[in-house]
DNA sequence: GCAATATCATACAATCTGTATGTATCTTTA
DNA sequence: TAAAGATACATACAGATTGTATGATATTGC
């Protein structure tokens, strides 16, 4: 019979704790929403106490936060590792698309990055956590698809912004049952149109 | 000294308790968001008391759906006053589009509308209070706008679905600042391009 | 090895929500 | 029109939740 383990630096204590309360706290998000899940609950699910909650995270909010965070570097690799290879900027803006609708369809991510998250943390902090620089990507990817064509820096976040509230939306519908290829080709063509001269 | 109201039917009575219970929690739930409302705040705003909007509402979340109905009709009738006139369908969509922006302006509408009402409600119950008819609305207007080219009941779903989020965004955006001319010149275009053969 | 600190559990106070109950006012009807 | 019933609202209560304060145990630095 092993020794339950005689020695655990602080390090790994709270890293595996912190892991256990975010991989419960996820779960629960995901099933009944952050408002109707309590803190007992998810300590309890993570085989934990409140104290341990409270010493990690300033409070429910800053739980909240955090999953949110992990979640959305989650897809932000996903997407960056779709779009790894050398594409046209066009076909990267819709590569990368399709990426995303593929990584939001995991279960949960639509509720945590696209509902709760917003009313919880509010759009700034959302912004701040979508990899801090999807926006920025974006931009980049019109930007380039529009070259030689120049245009205005608040020209160019008008439409990055407008474009990717389209797949928010895209990855909304789609997870409410609708065809993933007609919304990506639907993009596709808005993408295409709205990058012409 | 007037008599402070010897005899009031009872329907007079809810109407005023219920548009008293209304404003408070509308004043509230704007001001400090819906989580952070207590029931206790509503009521003694409106001078009343947990007992009567208990009478008048199921629960919190029925008052906050009542609030953002009552909301979602105000912005509708803006935008149906703005596009009243005989306009080209797609001039309608535009004029539409920024009597839809306008409306939005009015404070704490897209906190109610699009931040936590889509939480608090789900996306489900927030697209039935949407006058019930935007997206038929924008669905019709994109049909007829195309024609006479014939688009599939689906895709022109899609493309009312994604083009009504990029109204949604571009409220969010102007709120946070950005320009409401250069968002409504953008959609513009995105119209024209996206309804073009 | 011992003080200092980090980790986590337990206990507590303040709210908040929803319901149950009570009272006054209005409506129906005999 | 007077009693009976329904409606409008207030008050009281039970259960649950959040954040904090305090306590115990394990780890780390000196």
């Amino acid at each position: 019979m092993q020794q339950e383990s005689p020695r655990r630096s602080n390090r790994e204590r709270s890293d595996t704790t912190r892991a256990a309360i975010l991989d419960a706290a996820r779960g629960l998000f995901v099933a009944k929403g952050y408002a109707e899940t309590s803190t007992p609950d998810i300590v309890s699910a993570a085989g934990l106490t409140r104290g341990a909650l409270y010493h990690h995270f300033e409070d429910k909010k800053a739980l909240f936060h955090a999953v949110a965070e992990r979640e959305s570097r989650d897809v932000a690799a996903s997407i960056e590792q779709a779009t790894a290879d050398g594409l046209t900027a066009r076909d990267a803006l819709k590569v990368g698309g399709r990426a995303y609708f593929e990584a939001m369809r995991e279960p949960g991510r639509i509720r945590l990055l696209l509902l709760d998250g917003p009313a919880v943390l509010g759009k700034h902090a959302m912004m701040a956590i979508d990899a801090a620089n999807a926006q920025r990507t974006l931009e980049e990817g019109i930007a380039e698809a529009m070259a030689p064509t120049v245009v205005p820096a608040d020209k160019l976040s008008a439409m990055a912004s407008l474009l990717s509230a389209a797949f928010d939306r895209a990855a909304l519908d789609i997870a409410d049952g609708a065809s993933t290829d007609l919304y990506a080709e639907t993009i596709g063509t808005l993408i295409d149109r709205m990058v012409s001269t």
